[in-house]
DNA sequence: GTATATGCAAACTATTTGCTGCCAC
DNA sequence: GTGGCAGCAAATAGTTTGCATATAC
């Protein structure tokens, strides 16, 4: 998740592969995100929130912490029955929905009809491949300070910031057998 | 649509009230976006792109077109009800598909769980008030560019742009009642 | 001890699909 | 004429909820 490199001159970092941002919360119970939010891992964030530690949600936790893609709740749960066999898929939902309204995930849909899940400790965009699903992070610094200021001056301090980017690979194409074919 | 004014000077362009972008087409059926993309209007882009023009279609494109709003698509079928009563909601359901998928409309997902819709017209962005679900329409064309920028020097040509700011307005409060109270 | 969490199964909501007949081009 | 499009109803996918029990603090 934090292997960086420089691309062209717009200071980007470039992060990870395939990623999600602020889902279906009911809004208002998000917590604002600070400009200056500290790094604690995933585990500090729900006890400083005060929620339980159940072993379920060490499971669910331990596989948020070690995913560098975006999982699925589908995913979240098969992965987490690694960890812990007493867990079900609606104590996934519940977690994960609770996470979100404690501002320790943000949900993403990359346009599978399916969300996904990433936890908010840093703020970063994506550049999604419409041909593979691939997902990029990357972040623009200047970038968020200008949207920072358009909403300062529409009256509103910023919870959360969706940015995606939709594009094609120059040079892809899809082989006879509907594969992808990379230049 | 089309109220503009300066905010700042951040170039801002406000827009309208409520709005949807790209969603869950199948990614790589999407036409990518034309930084020009002439102004025309829906019913004429349908006919370009090779769709038959049926009843139902034409009410469909009718009420996208009079909407200033981002319907969802049960708000899409019942508006367009009282333009033909011989529309059923399946029918919405595909045609909504298909324009995607010809690059007419986008949709978004504002964290309602419903995806809603808007014509894919013109580029801009939104600012969703947490706290009453209001969509403020913006565009910062220096932004764009820079987005451009960023996906060419990854090697991608922008198919589409997401951006969602979600913000809660300074002086906002619940009353009793859980209603909004502005400042 | 008690408020919170959990498992299970049923419920819900949004969306998609199979099929048969129709109509725009 | 014919391929795309429509209606209808049933199916599906993802997510949520009611309830009784268990457990973290």
């Amino acid at each position: 998740m934090d292997a960086r490199r420089k691309a062209g001159d717009a200071m980007l970092a470039i992060m990870s592969a395939p990623a999600v941002i602020n889902g279906d919360v009911p809004l208002s119970d998000r917590v604002p995100l600070s400009p200056d939010l500290p790094r604690h891992d995933v585990e500090q964030l729900c006890l400083e929130r005060g929620l339980r530690m159940t072993p379920q949600r060490h499971a669910i936790v331990r596989v948020l912490s070690e995913a560098d893609d975006h999982p699925s709740v589908e995913q979240v749960y098969q992965r987490a029955l690694a960890y812990n066999q007493q867990i079900c898929l609606a104590t996934v939902y519940r977690t994960i929905r609770i996470f979100e309204q404690k501002g320790i995930l943000q949900s993403r849909d990359f346009g599978t009809g399916r969300a996904r899940y990433e936890p908010l400790d840093h703020e970063h965009h994506h550049l999604v491949d419409v041909d593979t699903g691939d997902v990029v992070e990357f972040s623009i610094a200047a970038h968020e300070h200008l949207l920072r200021a358009i909403a300062e001056d529409l009256g509103f301090q910023v919870v959360s910031l969706r940015l995606e980017i939709f594009g094609k690979r120059y040079g892809f194409q899809r082989n006879s057998a509907g594969e992808a074919d990379g230049l």
